[in-house]
DNA sequence: ACAAAAGTGTTTTCTATACACCCATGG
DNA sequence: CCATGGGTGTATAGAAAACACTTTTGT
């Protein structure tokens, strides 16, 4: 039986800053789509994992490095892409935000973070699989104590707060935010306290890994 | 790029029958694992989409007839295959017990409901697959009215609640999960009752097709 | 009459939510 | 001293869980 279906990967990367979640894009050097912004990845090689594949591209073509990454969906429609038939598997990632810094390559003229909010226009069907990874991140993080994976090791609170309220897309109350957080026993509190220019300067948190493993393993329910 | 990256998909199957849990499996005919159990499965063609596939083979080697089916997770590992590089996309499906008369052709010797406590010994990597889609069906019937898949459009209101202990591995209260489930509105008592060899007769119950969709939809949460 | 399965409410406990004021710092 | 953000507890309502006896049928 011959097979001329080709593999892809594509990962739909979220990162978050000060308010801010955004998904990395990188701009298509190459037909087809060429000039169009697309999610990073590309052709799996015949001797790596799917995971070392969405890694490899994810260094080509955007320079960074992988925080969380699981698997999203597949999407194989006979039509979605010019070239044929090409079935992709995309991923989901998150990253801590000290992987701000791109430099692209290969494939991609350039990559470069976008708000949720304001996407441009995505090649193939990039936009359904950018839809579907919210749709996964914005239930994920009700559920499972994955948050954490786009903050710094060492945060204030306030940002832990902020994040949900993002993500989430409405207020939360901080005290009732608090209370849950802190029944987890996730988070350790530091001595060391932060300012953010004015106003009473934040403890700085950590997660507690041990904890936080026991809980991801367990696979606890952890409702927001 | 040339790519020799073959793709299959393969099928977790559910039925469900007087308190057993049963996945279809299909004895295979050819190389490799010539003779033993497997998931129903097979290459994707060019010109078909993943879900086509699916019901293709799964028509072609067991003759069921799928009442619902959702992607499951796509194994892709370098060595999960003999023949060289094969990614897999793993379907999860559910059927209805009138479902299980089977009759194997093509790649398939016969085709057989094994309940899941007692598997036989299966080809590639196909025991994992099957405990991740356990795993998933175990998870899901607690957030998701994806159990009256499983039943027959008409049904007493105790087979619903065996296919829940059985799913979840212990015994739940009648009456709080009676009281759950009414709430919901997504069940209609019929005028008709049934018995069960010896003891009372129950009423049998059918879905509120309408209302079902409505909740499945909304995402609508719905915790056992 | 007895064994087997169906049917039915109330009480208690826990969890989620609502809610407002004081504290520490920088400008 | 004032503007800004951080920190903290209690009361209420709603949901989940615990719990046992009666009814209907077949043998």
């Amino acid at each position: 039986m011959k097979n001329t279906i080709q593999l892809t990967v594509d990962a739909v990367v979220f990162g978050y800053e000060s308010g801010n979640i955004s998904v990395l894009l990188v701009k298509r050097k190459y037909e087809p789509y060429k000039n169009a912004w697309a999610l990073p990845g590309g052709f799996v090689l015949e001797n790596e994992n799917l995971e070392q594949a969405v890694e490899r591209e994810l260094s080509e073509e955007t320079g960074v490095k992988i925080n969380y990454l699981e698997q999203l969906y597949t999407f194989g429609d006979v039509a979605r892409d010019p070239r044929g038939r090409v079935v992709s598997i995309a991923y989901f990632g998150l990253v801590k935000p000290n992987a701000f810094k791109l430099h692209a390559s290969t494939d991609a003229q350039k990559a470069e973070w976008f708000n949720i909010a304001q996407l441009p226009k995505l090649a193939f069907d990039h936009k359904k699989i950018v839809q579907i990874a919210i749709e996964r991140l914005q239930g994920k993080i009700t559920y499972e104590p994955i948050g954490f994976e786009l903050l710094d090791k060492r945060f204030p609170f306030s940002d832990l707060e902020k994040l949900y309220t993002t993500l989430l897309g409405r207020e939360i109350d901080r005290r009732n935010f608090k209370k849950k957080i802190t029944s987890l026993k996730v988070l350790d509190e530091l001595d060391e306290k932060v300012s953010k220019g004015r106003g009473r300067p934040g403890s700085l948190f950590s997660f507690n890994q041990k904890r936080y493993f026991q809980l991801k393993k367990a696979g606890i329910i952890f409702e927001i």
